[in-house]
DNA sequence: CCTGCAACTGCAATCGGTTGCGGCGACAAT
DNA sequence: ATTGTCGCCGCAACCGATTGCAGTTGCAGG
């Protein structure tokens, strides 16, 4: 930037304004156009540790996520990146496997990195880590999972609206035996789902011994294969299951095939998310589609709103939540009874 | 910093090589214990800024992907995370959804932040944005795909002993007239299993003229479907294909049913790479195991190992290419004819 | 007792931008 | 002609670490 300076014939200061945004009426329009083409001829690059050192800014944000091998996350990502990238931000990507050791380690790392902010999906309805990043004051954003007390801005999918669709569409078709495999209590995902599926059926006058629910240790296929032979055994009477995930719906698809059900003959599986490829499995999966890439920009330009913010020295907005609508997608894992 | 070297009543620059690793047989153990104890009870972190300030290395590392959302990526990422974390360094991710444009805008986004390498998995067979990065000496590793002129280290599976398994296979269950349907003749990738594609039939003592291929516009469903359907009308004779990879694979299965032919009973298909969820299509799709994850860890060992030797003053190594054992996983989408 | 060497440690420069402050010239107001 | 104002620009400090160089100390050897 000195070169820059030097072939505008000008000094370093006065190149730095140029070439800065908020700065440039500082500076005299000739001078800047100069300078802008002393940098273009020089290819200049602007160092981006010189500048962080100095304004404390690193145009950075850190992101925390389970798992970037769950279909579920690449979109959220991309729609991320989508708004870091028009501000100039990057974002860091860091795998916690739902493990809090290995997600201290991930958020210590990205702290050391002086990231600007946190997205974070791995949150949990209790969680340490959290409540510590608030007490610090830094800029957080939520995504798809809450905490129970509302610390930071959530950026999630209308849940709840979207098990009521579910358990429509399963009683339009006439099914009065519906479970519910839920996530892991721990999370607000599924803790909001089982509610909101305890409402749907009791509005539609089902009783609750007729809408067993089973909680899945996770919301991994696996877990989902697991509860659903738990459910299986308890309640051969069921006719059809609304997952709290479509992972632990294929993990239904796979149990069911396993005790000699077939779907959707004998049992009808709804499952969440609409993640990739759920359309090809077999039985195409009726399920609720989350539009991930938008929870990413979302929730991406909340946090930029907070972060500039904070810069201008002005306190935490309300910690908002912002529901994005679902819909229905029918597919064949569903049919009438 | 200060504040640490303060409390252990030391110089900053005794603070800062008791705090180094390498430097710290400079130090008197006694000291170095002494500056620990302080960094540890006052929480000190160091600043990445003005460390890579002064040192001109981030101990960050670009990684250049099509597209994030392809499940063929995110194993790769967590595997060069493995390795790099161990290390310190972080992945700066960017997704150039094979757009040149878009490539060389994140490309530059990275170079201005510094990045000490790049992991590059959007190789083309001619590449001018590799070119440029070759003259201009960045440490860079390929994955997956390369270019025609080995500039670069590259890690990749063994596509064409893939291939070559894919074929045996088929050839073994009876079947006689196979089809390639290859990826874009650009990609390193494509022209690889190709010409391992012909290899392999002609070694089975195949003709060529029952051993069509046909050329895909991208490694996507929609083009493997396009590709298929012209395949089917030109040669309705085929009764095996050997896809390009598993999303061509994918829009072969489409376009099989939407033409009223069955798989595997009317025409049996092998995909490519093994991606997550092949086994969940109908019908469960043979394939050939590409280990992602590793191609990912072995990458990234190799960029450091590049990083290192580059900060060292040696020079450069040979671009040497790092093939990765493949094997056949045998599905339903295959069948003995 | 002096010298030489090794082992530590402190000093200060340096990395490349950003920014508060003050200087300077031009021009208007008095 | 003097003073005040404004626009533009330069000076120099500063961000927080790293590192070449030199100084100090302790100790062994002569």
């Amino acid at each position: 930037m000195s070169d820059v300076a030097e072939l505008a014939g000008v000094h370093k200061a006065t190149a730095s304004r140029a070439l800065s945004v908020d700065a440039a009426g500082q500076v005299n329009a000739d001078t800047a156009r100069r300078v802008l083409a002393a940098a273009r001829k020089l290819g200049y690059t602007p160092n981006t540790a010189a500048r962080s050192l100095r304004t404390n800014r690193t145009l950075t944000v850190g992101v925390l996520l389970p798992d970037l091998t769950n279909p579920l996350f690449p979109p959220i990502v991309r729609g991320t990146e989508e708004v870091l990238m028009a501000r100039g931000y990057t974002a860091l990507i860091a795998n916690t496997d739902n493990d809090p050791v290995r997600e201290r380690r991930q958020f210590d790392a990205l702290l050391g990195r002086q990231v600007d902010g946190f997205l974070v999906a791995t949150a949990l309805r209790e969680h340490a880590l959290l409540d510590e990043a608030h007490a610090a004051g830094l800029p957080v954003v939520l995504i798809n999972r809450g905490t129970d007390r509302p610390l930071f801005p959530l950026v999630a999918g209308d849940d709840a609206a979207g098990v009521a669709l579910a358990v429509e569409h399963l009683v339009e078709l006439g099914h009065r035996t519906i479970a519910h495999l839920a996530g892991p209590a721990g999370l607000s995902t599924a803790h909001v789902r089982t509610r909101a599926f305890r409402a749907a059926v009791s509005a539609y006058g089902l009783a609750a011994a007729d809408t067993p629910i089973v909680e899945a240790a996770s919301y991994s296929q696996e877990a989902g294969a697991d509860a659903a032979h738990l459910l299986l055994a308890q309640r051969p009477d069921v006719t059809a299951v609304v997952a709290g995930n479509d992972l632990i719906a294929l993990g239904v698809l796979h149990a069911l095939r396993a005790s000699g059900r077939r779907c959707p003959e004998d049992v009808s599986v709804v499952g969440f998310n609409n993640m990739r490829f759920v359309d090809e499995l077999q039985p195409p999966l009726t399920t609720i589609h989350v539009p991930h890439f938008h929870l990413g920009t979302e929730a991406a330009r909340l946090l930029l709103e907070q972060i500039d913010r904070r810069a201008r020295g002005e306190e935490a907005q309300l910690p908002k939540t912002i529901l994005l609508p679902l819909h229905l997608v029918v597919r064949a894992s569903t049919q009438r009874r």
